[in-house]
DNA sequence: AAGACGAAAGTGGTTGA
DNA sequence: TCAACAACTTTCGTCTT
C-alpha cells in the first residue's frame, strides 16, 4: 500500500485503495480511478525481415469485455459486395446474412442492452472500472449460461454488479444496489446467490472494514475516528463477535463507538440512516463492543472529559 | 424536545430433518 | 417440504440530557 498520493483529489478522501491486479489507484469513497497502470505500448516482439513483419505486426482496438461483442464482431459482406456478385452466389451470401443477423439478435442485442443498464447503475454508483469489467463478464457467462431466462435482465444486472463490487472490496450494500438499479432488494440477493452458486464464483464473506471508509465519510469523521473504529473492528473479530452477524451493522456500531471516543459524537440515527441499519441493531452491536472489549472505563473517562 | 434505551412482536432467510 | 432458529426490523413506552 505504498503510495506518494494521499487524497483522492475529488473528494480528498484518504482512503484510497491498490489493486494489484489491475494496477490502479482507487478511491474507495467516491470510486475514481486515481491511477492507471502504465500500458506498455512497445512491441513484445521482434521482427527480422518483411515476411516476419507481415505475421507479427497487429493493430486494431484493444479487446475489452465492456463492448457487447468483445470489441470483436464479424460482419458478412456489405450489400455492396454482394450486389456485384450476381446469381446464385448472391442467394448464397444472402442467406448467410439473414442467419448471422438471427444469431447476432438473439444474444448480443441482449448483451449491449445489459452492458448499457450495467454502466448506467455503475455510474451512478460511483464503481472503479475494475468492477464493471468484472461485472460484465459476470453477466456474459449468466447468458451464455442461459441463467437469465425467467429473470429481468435488469436484475441479472444488479447481481452481477453486487457480485462484482464484493468480490473487489468496494462493496455497496444491497440498498443501494436496490436504489440505483430500480430492482427490488430481495430480488437482487436472489439473483445474486443463484448466479453466483451457478457459475461457482467464490465470494468472500464480506469484511465489516470495507465499508468503513464510506460510512466514515459520509457522516464526515475525520481519519483519527475511522482508524479507531478499524482497531475496535479488529479486536471484535479476535473475539469472534463478527460472525453470524450482518457486516454493515458491526461497521456502524464501531463507527458510534469510535466517534464517542474520539468526541465526534454522531446520534445512532445517524449512523444508522448512513449504514442502512436501525438504531436497535447499533444499540445491540454497541453493547456487545463496550462489554467484551472492556471500554466501558474509557468512555466514561471521556464523558467527564467533556463535562469539564 | 430529542436522543438513548429496552421490550415485544413481526419478517425474511438459513438449516436440518 | 416444513419447522425451528438467529439476526434484524418495527413499534412503542420510558428514561436521560
Amino acid at each position: 500500500m505504498t503510495s506518494y498520493i494521499k487524497k483522492c483529489p475529488d473528494c480528498a478522501s484518504i482512503n484510497l485503495i491498490v489493486k494489484e491486479e489491475r494496477g490502479e489507484v482507487i478511491c474507495r469513497d467516491c470510486g475514481l480511478v486515481i491511477e492507471e497502470k502504465m500500458i506498455d505500448m512497445g512491441q513484445e516482439w521482434r521482427e527480422f525481415d518483411s515476411d516476419q513483419a507481415g505475421k507479427r505486426r497487429r493493430t486494431g482496438a484493444p479487446i475489452t469485455v465492456t463492448k457487447f461483442d468483445q470489441g470483436l464482431g464479424t460482419s458478412i459482406g456489405t450489400d455492396a459486395d454482394i450486389y456485384r456478385l450476381g446469381g446464385k452466389s448472391k442467394d448464397k451470401y444472402m442467406r448467410l446474412q439473414k442467419w448471422q443477423q438471427r444469431i447476432s439478435t438473439a444474444i448480443e442485442r441482449n448483451l449491449k442492452l445489459a452492458l448499457a443498464e450495467l454502466k448506467r447503475v455503475s455510474s451512478y454508483l460511483k464503481l472503479p472500472h475494475s468492477v464493471i469489467e468484472d461485472s460484465s463478464e459476470i453477466y456474459r457467462n449468466a447468458v451464455q449460461r442461459g441463467l437469465v431466462r425467467g429473470r429481468s435482465m435488469e436484475s441479472v444486472v444488479a447481481g452481477a454488479l453486487y457480485a462484482a463490487c464484493r468480490r473487489h472490496e468496494v462493496p455497496r450494500t444491497l440498498d443501494e444496489l436496490a436504489i440505483a438499479s430500480g430492482i427490488d432488494k430481495k430480488e437482487i440477493g436472489r439473483t445474486y446467490r443463484f448466479i453466483t452458486r451457478e457459475l461457482g464464483i467464490r465470494i468472500l464473506p464480506s469484511n465489516p472494514v470495507d465499508y468503513l471508509p464510506r460510512f466514515s465519510s459520509a457522516l464526515k469523521l475525520n481519519a483519527e475516528t475511522q482508524s479507531k473504529a478499524v482497531e475496535i473492528l479488529e479486536q471484535a473479530q479476535e473475539q469472534e463477535l463478527t460472525s453470524g452477524r450482518g457486516p454493515t451493522g458491526i461497521a456502524a456500531a464501531a463507527l458510534y463507538v469510535a466517534a464517542l471516543i474520539n468526541n465526534e459524537k454522531r446520534t445512532q440515527r445517524e449512523v444508522a440512516d448512513v449504514a442502512g441499519v436501525t438504531e436497535v441493531t447499533i444499540r445491540n452491536r454497541y453493547k456487545e463492543l463496550i462489554k467484551e472489549l472492556g471500554l466501558e472505563e474509557k468512555l466514561k473517562s471521556k464523558v467527564s472529559e467533556n463535562k469539564k
